[in-house]
RNA sequence: GCGCUCGUAGCUCAGUUGGAUAGAGCAGCGGAUUUCUAAUCCGCCGGUCGCAGGUUCGAAUCCUGCCGGGCGUACCA
């Protein structure tokens, strides 16, 4: 891309300066205001600031250095010391040129791939999965797709709850009250009303409660019988998560949950205390963190004082077993703000169990689904919403409008574009606030034609595809290296639209550098924009060649952005709506 | 109390990590359709970026203090 040339020639310019400068301080970016340039670069102020040189001055002989005829119109160095880089209309056209002749995508790969794992979603066995696990699965999902298409190497796993002192109630209320009729009806919620019945049972009579924590210690020392409705449990579970999953088109690679970590906890224990790093207090084993301020007053429990290990311990034998198996350079935890402070703790005690490990460890946490009153997301009767439902009610109001603007599509048709504007709809209504924030859920919004939202973006694809329909009714054929070299950009919405696809590696990086999708939200919503004006100003079809190869082209790259962008924010397309 | 986080247009929110004149959508007002899908586009209106200091060429963004929300502060996950 022309801009990481011009960070190179900058780079290069520098180079020479003593003492030396460190490259990666020298950053092009985009032009915020176009009429000052399409790229530019404040590092050069910095940069003279620390040698107490005069910032216009140095700009100026840098720019001398640059050789980029061939590239950039115009170079200006302006207010305090920036340097700003108009482009040649005829180096986009040949950037754009060769990626349709040649296939490319409109970003760069990562030159040093890396290994990540991406642990998100985790949703509990024997409930419901509901709107509290959406934020993680279409987050986690996304950064998971967005690493892999820029070539790095991604394994996904989700770390279900399946384990915990919720079975002793579960597997006692399997035992005595279970409905078999209604588990093969709906297993989740019989599952969840024997739980709700025996929470309640136990809470009014202690003898009851008891009977409940010999069942769990019988399953956690292995009684047979125990073991088998546990596993029964989670095998029923799972055919739901599959069914969510596979709605959403959320794949991992592996599901290991908590209970698959169960045979190392002890012996971890033992290996924190015998080393030092955690104590003995008050019948139970803590780390304690008393140099570091945030963490002063929160030791962490690795064990109980009746033995039982906790979520703490869990995720070390977790992460340890990812390091051997998987060796990743970093790990990802897709989960609710609230947890922060126990990942702090995670984080802090695996930094002194092993010291030095280069791994880096990211907690990428997400704010909660307000309703329109502000308050955490519930149905109207206060309970939570399930995500079977959420998804089920999204594709139906996608479907009333489809069937009211596009009557004359047979219904099989209206169907499945309903579903891909429902899904699509839930998903970036999800992905396009910042991520750290509370948003609130609201079906007019995200179905909205107008504004940035998924039917907006998906109707421009269509329109991409409406034109190459069109174009092949005639008998004719886009061919793909017939963008022809006299070919040039004029009208200004034209040129406007091919700058912007230049800058789709710039949405991916950053998404990457924050984790934090809703920049990729942010570009896709501006090509789309940019698009529709170019729709608006320019025919493409019956335009004369060789301006209407061109526009074709722009066409054509337009729709390969928007295509790889949706499907790394984990949407699908439709080709009509 | 302590910690995290937020406060930007009437409403819902962006703001690419310190850049140039703070942007969208909705709501309100006014325009555009013999046209490749108007599920669209254009224009107008709308701001003391919670308040007060500080750092510097430059602050919505960084530091301090205050005011006001949310969350956390379990031997739950």
């Amino acid at each position: 891309m022309i801009h990481q040339l011009i960070e190179k020639q900058l780079r290069l310019a520098v180079a020479s300066i003593d003492p030396p400068v460190d490259p990666q301080s020298i950053q092009v970016v985009i032009c915020q205001e176009s009429q000052y340039g399409d790229y530019m670069t404040n590092s050069l102020m910095g940069i003279a600031r620390q040698r107490k040189l005069n910032p216009r001055q140095f700009a100026t002989e840098i720019k001398a250095r640059l050789e980029l005829d061939e590239y950039c119109e115009s170079i200006d160095v302006a207010g305090a010391g920036f340097l700003n880089f108009r482009l040649k209309t005829e180096a986009i056209g040949q950037v754009l040129r060769q990626a349709i002749a040649n296939g490319d995508s409109l970003f760069e790969k990562a030159i040093h791939p890396r290994t990540y794992v991406v642990d998100f979603s985790s949703p509990n066995v024997a409930k419901a999965m509901h709107v509290g696990h959406i934020r993680s699965t279409i987050l986690g999902d996304c950064l998971a797709r967005i690493l892999k298409l820029l070539g790095h190497k991604v394994i996904t796993d989700n770390h279900l709850g399946d384990w915990g002192t919720q079975f002793g109630k579960l597997i006692l209320g399997w035992k005595t009250q279970l409905n078999q009729a209604q588990l093969e009806i709906d297993p989740i919620s019989e599952m969840e009303r024997i739980y709700k019945s025996l929470n309640a049972a136990c809470d009014a009579d202690p003898a009851l409660y008891e009977s409940a924590k010999r069942e769990l210690a019988n399953l956690q020392a292995g009684d047979e019988a125990n073991l088998a409705i546990w596993k029964r449990m989670i095998s029923l579970s799972q055919i739901q998560f599959d069914q969510i999953y596979s709605r959403l088109g959320v794949v991992f690679d592996h599901t290991l949950g908590e209970s698959f970590y169960n045979g190392r906890l002890k012996s971890l224990v033992q290996d924190f205390t015998s080393s030092g790093l955690a104590h003995q207090h008050e019948g139970a084993v803590k780390i304690f963190f008393d140099d570091l301020p945030e963490l002063k007053d929160h030791p962490a429990v690795i064990q109980k004082n009746d033995g039982a290990a906790t979520y703490t311990t869990t995720d070390l034998a977790t992460l340890e077993y990812r390091l051997q198996h998987w060796q990743p350079d970093e790990i990802i935890y897709v989960t609710d703000g609230r947890q922060q402070l126990h990942f702090k703790e995670v984080f802090t005690a695996f930094q002194r169990w092993m010291p030095g490990h280069r791994i880096k460890l990211n907690h990428v946490w997400f704010g909660s689904i307000l309703g329109e009153d502000g308050k955490p997301f519930k149905t109207r009767s206060g309970e939570v919403v399930k995500l079977s439902e959420l998804l089920n009610e999204a594709e139906e109001r996608a479907q009333k409008v489809v069937a009211e603007k596009n009557p004359n599509l047979d219904q099989a048709t209206q169907k499945e574009i309903a579903r891909v504007v429902g899904i699509g709809a839930v998903k970036y209504a999800d992905l396009l606030p910042n991520r750290q924030s509370d948003y609130v859920f609201s079906w007019d919004k995200m179905l909205s034609f107008n504004g940035n939202t998924a039917p907006y973006l998906l109707y421009a694809y269509t329109r991409v595809r409406s034109i190459f329909r069109k174009l092949a009714e005639t008998g004719e054929a886009f061919e793909s290296t017939s963008m022809p070299e006299k070919s040039r950009l004029e009208a200004p919405e034209e040129i406007k639209l091919a700058k912007h696809l230049l800058n789709f590696g710039f949405a991916l990086q950053a998404v990457i550098a924050d984790w934090r999708p809703n920049f990729l939200c942010n570009y896709l919503y501006d090509l789309a924009g940019f698009f529709a004006r170019f729709w608006e100003a320019c025919p493409v079809l019956k335009a004369e060649p060789p301006m209407r190869q061109t526009r074709l082209g722009l066409c054509a790259l337009t729709g390969q952005v928007l295509k790889q962008g949706l499907e790394a924010l984990g949407l699908e397309t439709t080709d009509k709506m």
